[in-house]
Order: structure tokens, then C-alpha cells, then sequence
DNA sequence: AAAGAATTCAACCGCTCCAAC
DNA sequence: CGTTGGAGCGGTTGAATTCTT
């Protein structure tokens, strides 16, 4: 990255403090000063960390520049299937809190989900020529996408065999039918979380949600069943005993195979492929399946 | 190949919250 | 109590990149 920053240089009526500080894209020089700071002396006060370093920023945008980009535990790349489930999820229940949802996401950052949202969900919500907040969008969202989603989850998961991942699901007719919430098991709508989950590397907890119920970040995320409500607005009937999708999802976009398309993916990527969840990168997502809007 | 449109995402801004004084 | 400063959050911007024509 060469990118020459924007600078306050111009302004003579500001004080020399003000005048020297920079602004816009960060340079690699200013990336590894804040890191090597940060790795001898902590994370501190920004704004004093900041000067200290000798760095020319806000103690905010060192702030920043850290925790969404330059810390070791973030997390880059496509936001995988299983994320984009917890995502549309976790919306759905909390709305646009942005860092809560992304304690519950390891490695990614309020922005990046913030980003996601924006640029992917709100799209299709506009394509949809909806709201991404009326009730017709998160109808759809939880009659067809988070279900889409689940069905794709499944079938990589069953295709790789490497799944050293705890992230297991079953579908619902497996399991005897779709499950109702009950005191034991957390249901946030469609996805249902461990109940014995323990926050344990999170630093923030995560368990302080006016809900008072407890979310497992991801990698600790197991879908115990799958729950589809036995109609939806849009008319599709589900919830049968012999479906456990709507049937008119089944085909013809399941018709690919998602092997195939996993692989395609991978080799499209030339970001790092984030092996996560030890199932491979399965980041392909289900925005790539444009038809699903003409249902 | 070039131009324009669309998309992505790093970074900034303004606000609120909270602890220290 | 009120004030102040730092941290953190959500919203927004705009440069860079990618896609389309």
C-alpha cells in the first residue's frame, strides 16, 4: 500500500498539533510503528499512544486502524455461509449493534459486519424494492435465506469430511419435526443455540443482552435443528413432514452442485482462503444465487 | 481498450456512555 | 453534583477496485 494520506497540512490557523495530523489511507510504515508499539507497551490510552508512538493520528483512528485491521485475531477474507447465518440472525434479534453481533462472530469487526449488511443485504432489499426493516424483507429473509442458507451450510458440511468443526446441524425432519422453543434450548427464531454454551475466550461476554439469553459465538455455534415456521407470508407452504425446506427452494437453484461450487469458489479466490470451521472455505454465499428473488 | 457505473470497504464523524476528578 | 476526557458505537463518506457497456 503507497498510498499518500491526506494531510491537514494547509491550515496555518491551527495549532501545530493539528496541522500535523494525518488523515485517509494508512501507510505501511504508520501499520508497523502502531504495531510494534502496541506489542511492547500494550494498547493503553489511545491518545496518548498515539503521541507516544510518534504516530501523526487521532487516538481514535489508531483505534480504528487496530482493531479492524492491524490486531492479530482479526479475521479477513469472505464472510463464510455459517457467519452469514449468524448475521442475518443475530439482526434480526438485535438490529444494527454492530459490535454486539460481532462478539459473537471471532475475528470479525463491527465495520466489517456493518459493511456486509450494508453492501449485500441491504442490496437484495432494494432489489426487492423494500425496506431491509419492513416486515415483507425480513420475511423473506427468514422464509428464504436463512433457510438457503442452512440448506448450503448442510451440504458442505456433508461434503467435506474433514468437518473437524463442532458445527453440526440437523434438519428438522431428521429430528422429529420442527422444534418449539422451550426453556432448555435459546430459540433466536430459526437458529437455536447451545443453551450450555460459555462465553469463554470472549472478553466482552456477551452474555448482557436485554434478552438475557446467551448466544455462542460462532465456533462454539451448534444448530441443534432447524425450525421453519409452517407458513410464510409469501405463501410458500413449508413445514410438512416430508419437506424440510420449502419445496419450491429444492429446485432449481439446488440443482447445482455444491461441491462443484465450493471448489469454483476457492479457485475464483485470490483472497487468503480463511480455512475456518475446519470444513474448508465454504465463503461462497448464497448471494451468488440471484434467482432466489424471482421466487 | 476505454469510459462510465456499480460495488467494496477503510476510514472518518458525531454522538453517547462512563469513569475519574 | 457538574465537568472533562477517553472509549466505543453506529452512520456516512469517498477512494479504490471491479464490472458492464
Amino acid at each position: 500500500m503507497d498510498v499518500n494520506g491526506r494531510t491537514c497540512s494547509s491550515a496555518t490557523t491551527q495549532s501545530d498539533e493539528e496541522m500535523d495530523l494525518r488523515r485517509g489511507p494508512w501507510t505501511d510504515q504508520e501499520d508497523l510503528i502502531l504495531i510494534n508499539y502496541i506489542t511492547t507497551h500494550g494498547e493503553g490510552r489511545w491518545n496518548s499512544l498515539a503521541r507516544h508512538a510518534g504516530l501523526k493520528r487521532t487516538g481514535k483512528s489508531c483505534r480504528l486502524r487496530w482493531l479492524n485491521y492491524l490486531r492479530p485475531d482479526v479475521r479477513r477474507g469472505n464472510i463464510t455461509l455459517q457467519e452469514q447465518l449468524l448475521i442475518l440472525e443475530l439482526h434480526s434479534r438485535w438490529g444494527n449493534r454492530w459490535s454486539k453481533i460481532a462478539q459473537h462472530l471471532p475475528g470479525r469487526t463491527d465495520n466489517e459486519i456493518k459493511n456486509y449488511w450494508r453492501t449485500r443485504v441491504q442490496k437484495h432489499a432494494k432489489q426487492l424494492q423494500c425496506d431491509v426493516n419492513s416486515k415483507q424483507f425480513k420475511d423473506t429473509m427468514r422464509d428464504l435465506w436463512i433457510p438457503r442458507l442452512v440448506e448450503r451450510i448442510q451440504a458442505a458440511a456433508t461434503a467435506s469430511s474433514s468437518a473437524s468443526a463442532n458445527f453440526t446441524i440437523n434438519n428438522n425432519v431428521a429430528a422429529g419435526g420442527p422444534v418449539l422453543p422451550t426453556s432448555n434450548n435459546h430459540n433466536l427464531g430459526f437458529v437455536q443455540v447451545n443453551p450450555s454454551f460459555t462465553p469463554e475466550n470472549s472478553s466482552t461476554g456477551g452474555s448482557s443482552d436485554s434478552l438475557g439469553t446467551q448466544v455462542s459465538t460462532i465456533s462454539d455455534l451448534t444448530i441443534d435443528y432447524y425450525n421453519f415456521p409452517a407458513t410464510n407470508t409469501n405463501g410458500f407452504q413449508s413445514g410438512s413432514a416430508q419437506v424440510s425446506y420449502p419445496d419450491c427452494l429444492t429446485s432449481p437453484i439446488s440443482d447445482f452442485n455444491h461441491g462443484l461450487d465450493i471448489q469454483a469458489f476457492e479457485q475464483n479466490s485470490n483472497n487468503n482462503n480463511n480455512v475456518w470451521l475446519g470444513g474448508g472455505d465454504v465463503s461462497e454465499n448464497l448471494w451468488n444465487a440471484e434467482d432466489i428473488w424471482f421466487y
